[in-house]
DNA sequence: TACAATCAAATCGTACACGATTCAAATAAA
DNA sequence: TTTATTTGAATCGTGTACGATTTGATTGTA
């Protein structure tokens, strides 16, 4: 048990840490395209599949309307995706890229896959890495579910 | 290279989504005891080491000033610690951890290993991530190093 | 139809997180 | 010594991130 405590404070470090030095790695090659990180998220996102309402692109990255409605707004302003009500659901409101989106879809990721090449990761570390981060990710929500309801 | 990108937008997004879901955990353990997160792992930084300079606490977080100033002033009004500033040098602060952060040490630990408990993580299942989470964080320090230098 | 419950966004208040700037103290150089 | 540089904190502005509340639209039910 106090084994498992201690683990557990260095696994929740290392990912804290890990997770910030991503953002800096990205946020280095976003800058100069005027993106923070998390918007980068949005648009990966987007990208996968455009169309879709606040409620859905919350729930696809985890995140609340809270984040979600200014962070857009912003996006919007800077030319990256337009907000629309649905006609049949006026509660509804979705989310469209814009031209500049797909215009700097290729050289955004083309840095980005130039900056991660220096990091010099392999595959199998990719695979590992994401397989035991889904599936500790899955347990973390699956107490969450289990205690919150 | 196509195949290193997309499986690094999915790795990006897998320790985004975990250290979110870790946040979650903490923040329903910590909130009762009057604490966020980032101020836990402010006091596991100082149950290791006592009476170390806001430099010294900022690199062993990876978090700068302008995180740090305002978060220590928070727990120094919340009681958790104390700020003094060094004699032999006036221009570095010291941190002192309060009676406070002595006494609900225990019963927090003890708080958390529950909720821990619950989500069922084996030891390799730890030791695997970590070591994995290590690795990768170490690569994205070293590169910013090359680049950044 | 009418009214309650529900649902989707927006808004508000608090707390990180970062880069850039500022300021005072300490150290190095001239 | 006097000046120049460096160093450690604090401050400022912007942008997440979350829970709680509010507002307006929709749906369910009497």
């Amino acid at each position: 048990m106090k084994d498992f405590l201690s683990l557990n404070n260095q696994l929740c470090f290392a990912i804290y840490e890990t997770a910030g030095e991503f953002n800096k790695l990205y946020t280095s090659v976003l800058q100069p395209f005027g993106l923070t990180y998390p918007q980068y998220l949005v648009l990966l996102a987007l990208w996968e599949k455009d169309e879709v309402s606040m409620k859905e692109l919350g729930t696809r990255l985890g995140l609340g309307t809270g984040t979600l409605t200014p962070m857009i707004s912003r996006m919007q302003e800077n030319g990256w995706v337009r907000k629309e009500r649905s006609k049949e659901d006026e509660r509804k409101v979705f989310i469209y890229l814009e031209e500049k989106a797909h215009r700097d879809k290729s050289p955004i990721t083309k840095r980005i896959a130039e900056e991660i090449q220096l990091c010099d990761i392999s595959l199998t570390e990719y695979d590992e890495l994401m397989t035991r981060l889904n599936e500790l990710d899955q347990k973390l929500k699956d107490r969450s579910k289990s205690t919150g309801a």
